[in-house]
DNA sequence: GATGGCCTAATTAGGACTTCCGGTGT
DNA sequence: CACACCGGAAGTCCTAATTAGGCCAT
């Protein structure tokens, strides 16, 4: 194992509460460093399953149910001038997709090809969703909104360096990565608050931490009152305890995959209507910087508008049911209002399929329902009216 | 030999950061 | 003074998309 470098103008505290948590020895033999950028990952694979290899909703797509001779033609007759031009001069390229654009790509095993392809955003939800780290140095202040705080912001970027082998990663540094992610509406700045972000959307059944013995109002209030003085306690002194007193659950949650540790930690699934709304919120939160969702998400505007190839694609739920929230943000919204515009379309097949093969109607309708039963994990938008 | 399909390596474009910087606010 | 925060600019890294070329069958 990798040995974390000292040295640095980083305070001891830091120092102490990154590498004791880098060289954590995990009950299976891997380190928390090794936690993040190998236990994570097969998990994320389950995110994105082989055969969703693309997904792609763009400006010329195709309404309607497409039958396999559709599919063909679609995809085979092209203009000609395209045709000619294919041998010297490069078409034109497309524009891959951005996070908050309509158009969308699920890419096949993405998270499976050993590159540390986690991207920040996850990255936090991740340490959000993990014990280890949660809520010492990275915790909910306001679940409900999506609120958190790098309660040791050193460590957090220590351990997203150590993520991507960035050795020299430092709070700086990822918090540039962080500001970008204002302007692809992914995360927003809660002003007034040193340290505190908001994600503009959640997953669906998103694991909620909170602290052993506190309330998410209790953090609140930790976090309006005693900033930095929380922080030292939470980084450091509660090192040992923490991480001892939860061996048996720590050992689960290696075993297991964020998404599963229901049974093991204190957490909230918050129901989406739960989520969304907010009886009563904290004062300091008023003045938070929110997008409007159709600012910051796939906008409903763009979904009648499904290419042939995501409807394809949506004929092969049952795969898309793995789909986890650690994944694009915009695919699982798409997923979501693609889902109901596809049992809608469904039911029109489904009536033809009834007529000419009763085994194309079970298959259909099987997909139908777990649809319907919204297993799809989806990431729910965290508008203004939810502060 | 011409043609078309398939496969694969190389190339290229673009996304997601990373690094550096100068500046402001607390 | 330290730290958080901001955003511009340039760079790196990685991956998907595309192309070119070889091989094989017809």
């Amino acid at each position: 194992m990798e040995l974390c470098e000292s040295g640095e103008e980083e305070t001891m505290e830091t120092l102490v509460a990154a590498d004791s948590l880098l060289n954590m020895d995990c009950p299976d033999g891997l380190s928390i460093e090794q936690h993040y950028s190998q236990t994570f990952l097969p998990s994320l694979g389950d995110v994105i399953t082989a055969p969703v290899t693309q997904v792609t909703v763009s400006a010329d797509g195709i309404v309607g149910p497409v039958d396999q001779s559709q599919w063909h033609l679609l995809h085979t007759k092209k203009p000609a001038s395209q045709l000619q031009s294919k041998k010297r001069s490069r078409k034109p390229r497309l524009r891959r997709a951005e996070s908050p654009t309509p158009e969308i790509k699920v890419k096949k095993d993405k998270y499976n090809k050993g590159g540390n392809t986690l991207y920040l955003w996850q990255f936090l939800m991740e340490l959000l969703q993990d014990r280890q780290v949660c809520p010492r140095y990275i915790k909910w202040t306001n679940p409900d909104a999506g609120i958190f705080k790098l309660v040791n912001s050193k460590a957090v970027a220590r351990l997203w360096g150590k993520h991507k082998n960035k050795p020299d990663m430092n709070y700086e540094t990822m918090g540039r990565a962080l500001r970008y992610y204002y302007q692809r509406g992914i995360l927003n700045k809660v002003e007034g608050q040193r340290l505190v972000y908001q994600f503009t959307s959640l997953p669906k059944d998103m694991v909620y931490i909170t602290d052993g013995d506190g309330t998410k109002e209790e953090e609140d209030e930790d976090d309006h009152t005693n900033n930095s003085g929380n922080e030292d306690a939470v980084s450091d002194d509660s090192d040992d305890c923490t991480i001892s007193s939860s061996d048996q659950s720590v050992e689960e949650e290696i075993s297991h995959p964020p998404q599963k540790k229901m049974s093991s930690i204190s957490a909230v699934q918050t129901p989406v209507n739960q989520r969304t709304r907010l009886a009563t919120r904290p004062p300091g939160q008023r003045d938070t910087v929110l997008r409007s969702a159709s600012a910051s998400l796939i906008q409903e505007k763009h979904l009648p508008i499904v290419s042939a190839e995501m409807l394809r694609t949506l004929q092969n739920l049952e795969k898309v049911q793995s789909l986890q929230p650690a994944g694009h943000a915009s695919v699982f919204k798409t997923a979501q209002l693609l889902g109901s515009l596809y049992e809608q379309q469904a039911a029109a097949v489904m009536i033809q399929d009834r007529e000419s093969s009763p085994k194309a109607h079970d298959k259909d309708s099987h997909q139908g329902h777990k649809s319907s039963q919204g297993e799809t994990p989806q990431l729910v938008p965290l508008t203004t009216s939810d502060q």
